[in-house]
DNA sequence: CGCAGATGATTAACATGTTAAGTTTCTGCC
DNA sequence: GGCAGAAACTTAACATGTTAATCATCTGCG
């Protein structure tokens, strides 16, 4: 064990340790940092066999679960920022996993869609995928993951947040 | 609300849509993560006016909270893997808000404190920043937060997470 | 003592997050 | 018709996430 250091004083500064802020284990960021972690470590290994990120599999589920969706719409349905989806965008086409066009009447929109070949892939990664969440969703107790939900997504109502990760509200 | 669109068919692989994954708005990565981005969405701008980003400030409070501190100690509790850590510290010394030495019996190990210039830096931004959280904890609800906090925690634990983002159990 | 293996920390390399700026195409209005 | 401003992406630039490799130091053991 490592036990916790905290040494005595000697830098500067630190007579008056009385700062005005609360601890870490009270930090909402961190607690929801902490969880999310904890969830994605689970999930991570099977992504990665597959050659695919977290993000990159978000994607890839957004498009299997439509015909065809625009940019912007698929940014927001996958909580992605426009810069990191072209990036992905970019890479998954030149991979052969979605396809890809112009919007006949209006030329600014792109036009996605999965391929076959991201379907197979999607086939191939969703089983161990659905069996980790079985797993996480059986220890935690599947009534608890959903009290749990619907407290993330009040929280997110209370905030006011149903925008993209990006837009700031002063535009 | 802006109609999603899901127009009639017409690439490839849609006539199977029976993709066999649940939807997104059951996935729990992508709950925490929105939780935590609308949540980040109030703190980031008056970091950002102090010219710190979330991860520095996690640094800076972290190091307040106790007199000296080692390298890979701060990763655990600041959350931060170690190569975002050595990054980070290496700018924060340069901007002189935190101090460094390597310990005398163990070379090998870095030892951190903050400097009167960080904590002074702390003192400006605490305040705006304890004035967000109670907002939020007033609009979700003091106990609710609370409940939430308890259950997020749980979550870790029922899956095991009391490690650092890093650590993968194989080691 | 001296070396193999463990440990603490950094560096490298690539992917994404985040904000700002740039490009192309539309839309509204004169 | 044509031009100003908006809209949809994309690029750019820098910070962090993530994994693997490297470097220095320490520890255990012969």
């Amino acid at each position: 064990m490592s036990e916790t250091r905290a040494k005595v004083a000697r830098p500067a500064a630190k007579d008056a340790r009385k700062v005005p802020m609360r601890d870490f284990s009270q930090s909402l960021p961190m607690a929801l940092l902490r969880a999310r972690e904890a969830v994605m470590r689970q999930f991570r290994p099977n992504l990665r066999q597959h050659g695919l990120t977290e993000q990159q599999w978000r994607i890839l589920r957004a498009l299997a679960a439509v015909d065809v969706i625009e940019v912007t719409e698929l940014a927001r349905v996958a909580f992605l920022l426009g810069p990191s989806l072209s990036r992905i965008l970019r890479d998954l086409e030149a991979r052969g996993l979605i396809l890809r066009e112009v919007d006949s009447r209006d030329m600014r929109r792109g036009v996605l869609s999965i391929s076959s070949k991201g379907m197979k892939l999607i086939a191939q990664v969703a089983p161990s995928s659905e069996a980790i969440y079985a797993s996480i969703a059986s220890r935690y107790g599947t009534r608890k993951l959903a009290a749990l939900h619907k407290m993330l997504g009040e929280l997110e109502l209370s905030i006011g947040g149903d925008l993209a990760p990006d837009d700031s509200g002063d535009g």
